[in-house]
DNA sequence: GGGTGATGCTGAG
DNA sequence: TCAGCCTCACCCC
């Protein structure tokens, strides 16, 4: 579910539905009854997306910051609305609509020095930045680990997640062991616009469709069934949509990467 | 219907 | 280093 363009859409719709109103808070599962508690009744002032981060900036100088982790959710309804099952952590509501968050890996009331520490161990945004910053440029030449590995590094770049950094690596061709500090000026400019153009087409489609639909055959990527949507992710032995050479995989940064070894060589 | 791994990451040990 | 979050999609029976 959570990369970066996941956690965009949630603070689109929780801006349109929740902003600027008193909000009503609890906590049905009880794991954030103190929170809640403190947040109930004040007025939510802006949502703000940072990389994989949701923070809920408060009235009184209170922000609640939540992290999906692997199998957090977030279901948001115009009300009326399905009661919240018992393990839903954390219930946001106003008289139109509301929003459950079960699983959650972070789901804390923070102060204005931890927000300050959360967002400055992030990199960048390409969702929230469009020029592509000093920062990461500088970053990777400075980086001797595989390219692989520097892109699931949120202090490098916040937002890209396990599909991107294959699919982004396939696109431009590159090996994903290829060291950071040896890519041209050129390939980490195309990174960055790469990563920040599919973020954003994912914040679109709602989904992570990286295939240009009439290279497989199809009018919109919407048609695509879903094992034609990606280049490379969790395609291991099957055939490059490319060049046919079958698609490989291995371990990195302790995680599954997929590639083309012709494409990205 | 049951088992399992994952679009992540923290914190206990 | 690894359990934990406790959901969802996918596979196998």
């Amino acid at each position: 579910m959570p990369a970066g363009h996941t956690i965009r859409r949630i603070a689109d719709r929780h801006t349109d539905l929740f902003e600027g109103q008193a909000l009503r808070v609890s906590s049905p599962q009880g794991r954030f009854a103190a929170g809640a508690s403190r947040l109930d009744g004040r007025v939510l002032q802006q949502v703000e997306a940072r990389g994989k981060h949701l923070l809920y900036h408060f009235e009184g100088r209170r922000t609640l910051h939540v992290h999906l982790g692997l199998v957090g959710r977030f279901q948001t309804h115009r009300l009326p609305a399905p009661a919240p099952s018992p393990a839903t952590r954390l219930v946001l509501r106003t008289d139109d609509a509301a929003a459950y968050l079960t699983g959650p890996m972070k789901c804390d009331l923070i102060d204005r020095t931890m927000v300050e520490r959360i967002v400055g161990h992030l990199g960048p945004d390409p969702l929230k930045v469009s020029r592509r910053p000093k920062a990461f440029d500088d970053a990777l030449a400075g980086d001797h680990r595989p390219i692989g590995t520097v892109l699931l590094d949120q202090g490098v770049v916040a937002g890209i997640g396990n599909v991107y950094r294959s699919e982004v690596l396939f696109l431009e061709g590159i090996d994903p062991h290829t060291p950071a500090s040896d890519l041209t000026a050129d390939q980490v400019s195309a990174i960055w616009s790469t990563a920040r153009e599919e973020l954003r087409r994912g914040v679109e489609d709602g989904a992570i469709i990286t295939v240009g639909p009439r290279e497989v055959g199809a009018a919109t990527r919407r048609e695509l069934p879903a094992e034609l949507r990606r280049y490379a992710y969790k395609r291991s032995g099957m055939p490059c949509h490319r060049c046919h050479t079958q698609i490989r995989s291995t371990e990195m940064a302790g995680r599954q990467i997929w590639w083309c070894p012709e494409c990205q060589s």
